[in-house]
DNA sequence: TAGATTGTTAATCGATTAACAATC
DNA sequence: TAGATTGTTAATCGATTAACAATC
């Protein structure tokens, strides 16, 4: 769609320009200027500007930008005006933690299914959905229009499910097994690893000069 | 203790070559050069040779890296041999997914104690700490020794408490909550942010040109 | 029109890659 | 010693910030 490549480092900003929007929207504020919002989220007026210009030139000289207008292209090049069916693969902890995150639905990625190759928790309904058993995966997406798979599977099944994943036509996974998966380039790949989170946490507390 | 202020774009890959290492160690390499591990972890040895010399010379010309001191320097580097006590403030589906999650207390992230606002959960038992109410925090930090707290509230209540657990002493937090914390410049925040690792996840499927 | 603020070009800063002398 | 590979300097690339002309 977009024809110039924008960098990851802009598209890595915009999630929370929206957030920042949706919140003045929701305070009833209309209009807002690069600078006041640069004083808001503690980035310069600057790259606020350039982030945005990117994409269109979405603002008035002498006015600012509209908030509503803005919140809503920026939530149209996140892709949030579509809906997003998921999968979830794998019934643990975390993966029923994800299926109850009453968000995502709002912003239109719906959970359709949920497996997991226990057997134990086969059968248990989360969220309104069955757990189903792993072998289901690929008639399930046959006859649904699954785009993403969210992996909350230990790391040493992860690597081999997403293969298969990729032969029944996922277009993304939202990886939060602790491996690198290896994937065509066509898939994306967006990778929770929360360890390494936490590892950097513990590093900044070591290492605090300030 | 590090003199020099370490560019954050080294610290964020600091995990990953632990991880890396990790495994090449589990499966029983002992030496590994830097174009070995770069065609691994498909990035340029440069970069490798670069960050790794940001911390000291761990290598040895015409040998390469002892995977086992490697591994285990940038443990120490990632404070990762020092033992860290958590508390964990809010015993909602995602705080009692990461109180499960086995693998925190394997690398020295102990927690201590679970704290909840909901009367509901106060009184139950995960992985046998008993869920205590928020009014509870104060005297348990002063009675343990926690360094970090893990924030898995809604975004409402997350300042507030966020500006209490400052007062009482905390040295790091790992924000869950979906705003950004305004806390002094002493206190380390790690965000994770989950909806917006999804929304850039909707971002490229939506603008993948590959 | 005058004032405000954008869009955009130019300047700076920082991070990545390349190259190679040092050295095991 | 000769070969391999690091540590480190220099070159390149990309991202951020500053500045200002365009324009509402």
């Amino acid at each position: 769609m977009e024809s110039k490549e924008i960098s990851r480092a802009v598209i890595g900003r915009l999630p929370r320009y929206y957030r920042y929007l949706g919140e003045l929207n929701d305070e009833g504020v209309e209009r807002i200027s690069s600078s006041e919002l640069s004083s808001l989220m503690k980035v310069t007026a600057s790259q606020i500007r350039q982030d945005l210009n990117n994409f269109g030139g979405f603002g008035q000289q002498g006015y600012g930008y509209n908030v509503k207008y803005l919140y809503d292209e920026i939530g149209s090049i996140l892709g949030l005006d579509k809906k997003h069916n998921l999968i979830l693969i794998g019934a643990g902890n975390l993966g029923q933690a994800l299926a109850n995150y009453v968000n995502f639905e709002k912003r239109g990625f719906i959970i359709k299914g949920i497996f997991d190759k226990s057997s134990s928790v086969q059968g248990k309904v989360i969220r309104g959905i069955t757990v189903q058993p792993m072998d289901d995966i690929e008639s399930f997406m046959n006859e649904n229009d699954i785009d993403i798979a969210v992996l909350t599977i230990p790391k040493n099944g992860a690597v081999d499910i997403a293969g298969k994943l990729v032969k029944y036509g996922i277009k993304g996974i939202w990886n939060f097994a602790h491996v690198d998966l290896n994937v065509p380039d066509h898939i994306e790949v967006e990778n929770v690893h929360l360890s390494e989170s936490l590892m950097r946490l513990s590093y900044n507390l070591s290492n605090n000069l300030k």
